[in-house]
DNA sequence: CGTGTCGTTCGGAAATTACCAAACGTCCGA
DNA sequence: TCGGACGTTTGGTAATTTCCGAACGACACG
């Protein structure tokens, strides 16, 4: 399970460290303290701190307040809903850059004199399909998983 | 460009190199020889041999045999077809390793004894959860792009 | 105001990765 | 069968990344 979590990291970028404390974290029973995770870990503390404000940001995982504790506690996030918008909000930002950047330079292209014209419809024709992409993703993150997995399944008839 | 492409290359795991000769040939106005490709990106011919044949295995960049010309030329992959459908299994085969995973972990957990039926819940849940996401993207695989705007737009209405 | 507990930040060491040059294998023509 | 053009594979090195321990800042409590 761990290393799911590990390979899935390091499909995002993020070092192994990541992985693991997700997978920890993923199969506790409680809320974890810090000092839980650098026991369970064995890694540092400082790199557990670290790794576990990326985890954060990812929105992988949260803090809660244990009462009686003045320690952070840390939860994963597992409902369905959080997963999916996270999952949308990343491919939508990959999206989003590589679809300024075809902008950039279809518009150098178009100033530059001796221009290619394959090499212009090929990038407008990337773009149109990114710009569709986006358009797609964005349809996708307006729905819930059920209510799509279903308006599809119905459009196959 | 070539940013955005080193950008997107190392989102999947791959070394800057690989988005730099994925720009370069994007941008190139013909299917670029090795050679070409050392020269444009400055790389040992070890590494862009090495590097294409990633582009190549990723399903980015293809080989085209040129008449009266013994090397092998490059040309970059751009049909919306081609680029959807590599995107999608990517991550399918992402999801089909989560969902592997998950599998024996609830395997594992049952098998023992003192299981917290919370952890268990939660495992469930999200296999269930992933579970959907992959027969979501089974169900967008096959269509294309723009039947799917198509129906989602009028699911929205 | 000290003191102790937590968590974060910082500098350097260790491990990993990317890259290159050289050696190697393969194919083709003479 | 030799020689040359191409592409791939293989050590070795340089650069990056990861990780740790120590120092630091924040906060609560006596």
């Amino acid at each position: 399970m761990v290393d799911a979590c590990v390979k899935g990291a390091s499909s995002c970028g993020c070092c192994d460290a990541v992985g693991v404390l997700r997978g920890t974290l993923f199969l506790a029973d409680e809320p974890l303290s810090m000092d839980q995770l650098v026991e369970d870990t064995g890694y540092s503390k400082s790199t557990v701190s670290s790794n576990m404000s990326t985890l954060e940001r990812l929105g992988m995982a949260k803090r809660v307040i244990i009462q009686g504790d003045k320690r952070y506690h840390y939860i994963p996030v597992t409902d369905p809903d959080s997963l999916k918008k996270d999952m949308t909000i990343n491919k939508r930002e990959e999206m989003q850059s590589i679809m300024v950047a075809l902008e950039k330079t279809e518009r150098d292209l178009r100033a530059c004199e001796n221009i290619s014209p394959a090499t212009l419809e090929r990038v407008e024709r990337v773009r149109r399909f990114y710009r569709r992409m986006d358009r797609l993703i964005d349809l996708i993150s307006r729905y819930n998983t059920e209510e799509l997995i279903e308006l599809l399944e119905r459009g196959m008839i």
